[in-house]
DNA sequence: TTGGTAACAGAATTCAAATTGTGTAACCTG
DNA sequence: CAGGTTACACAATTTGAATTCTGTTACCAA
């Protein structure tokens, strides 16, 4: 049960990461969370000072994962800001599908655990809201893109590609053609509806 | 209770619905539609084979009043595409979000049968894409929208817009703000990101 | 003094018994 | 015979007693 050394903040969130797995979010108890670690419940709680508390740090350790992994994309300067939006995007998708399709159990209990605790799910569109903004701005310096606020910009893209990270939509990313919808949408939002002819 | 005539589809309907604002839809029961009516709930299985079948009915009438609004602004000729397609998706959001805020309850419970009949809900969406096309092959048609498939380009708009008429974001469309977010993406769809001078 | 235990009160959850609801059948009535 | 009734089997839901969980306290060990 217990390995070696005393108990750290790392050790619970993984032993209830695995409790959520093997339970569910509805069943899931710290008491569990103690037995996994061969430990009563109550040292549990000379780390987290509560049930709440202790799911909402193993909710944003899960939500970071995707943040950090965005982060490369987003900041990486060699590539061009269209192609770049166009890549965090589709990484985005992936990145969310990719942890629904290998541990459906774990992402279910995630999906709820997250929904309950709005300020971290908050704080994480907030996240990805910034790295979003600096592609974007990148964009608009390199006059590829429009000159508007990038600040909106991002917000406006966020909303158009709802349908592809949020997690009420988790459904549709199994079916097989999300990836090329995705593209559509990026297409259209990169160079909209209008045809060439009405541009100035 | 029960009003002079026989009993009708459309009587039990109503019954139905205000069952359905009064209890919500895990306690609204057929006894008390039938109890609603001033008769037995056997009554309600001469006109309806089962609850399931009521609830799908109810669910469909409901979804119908919105897609029929609608229509008279896909089809209204007179009105310009761009524009067309812009007050077709404020009065998508803005009917949805009337029947929101307007009677909650109601709604709630709406929202959760729809959600269980998803036969239902494909259907209203196959609607509403169908009024988008042709929205969109108009544009085409005359020429201020680039020449894509319409069909592709009217899924493509109505995943972008998802955030503004999924159910599953409803309280989003309290928030002050969300005609003013519709509109920016309603401008990147129509305009893109792209600055005029990348065009050729 | 940090990290652990066991014991506890009150809140939350479970489980089986009792109630209520669904769908059908056999039977009236204009 | 369309449109209603009552009566019924069995499925689902409610209810309340018994159990389990949360969070705290008092205490122990390195």
């Amino acid at each position: 049960m217990r390995a070696g050394g005393p108990l750290d903040a790392e050790m619970i969130l993984s032993a209830t990461e695995d409790v959520l797995r093997r339970h569910g979010p509805a069943k899931a108890t710290v008491v569990d969370v103690g037995r996994a670690l061969g430990v009563s419940h109550a040292a549990v709680y000379k780390h987290f000072p509560s049930k709440t508390a202790l799911r909402e740090a193993v909710s944003r350790r899960w939500l970071n994962q995707d943040r950090d992994a965005l982060a490369a994309i987003a900041s990486d300067s060699e590539i061009p800001p269209r192609q770049r939006l166009r890549s965090w995007l589709a990484a985005l998708l992936a990145s969310k599908r990719a942890k629904a399709h290998d541990d459906p159990e774990l992402f279910a209990a995630y999906r709820i655990l997250v929904t309950e605790n709005s300020d971290a799910a908050a704080e994480h569109v907030t996240d990805l809201l910034r790295q979003l903004q600096g592609i974007l701005a990148d964009g608009v310096t390199s006059a590829v893109f429009r000159d508007a606020d990038p600040a909106a910009l991002a917000l406006a893209v966020f909303s158009a590609t709802t349908r592809f990270h949020h997690p009420a939509h988790t459904g549709d990313w199994q079916t097989p053609g999300v990836e090329d919808e995705l593209d559509a949408v990026c297409t259209l939002l990169i160079d909209g509806l209008g045809h060439p002819d009405v541009h100035p």
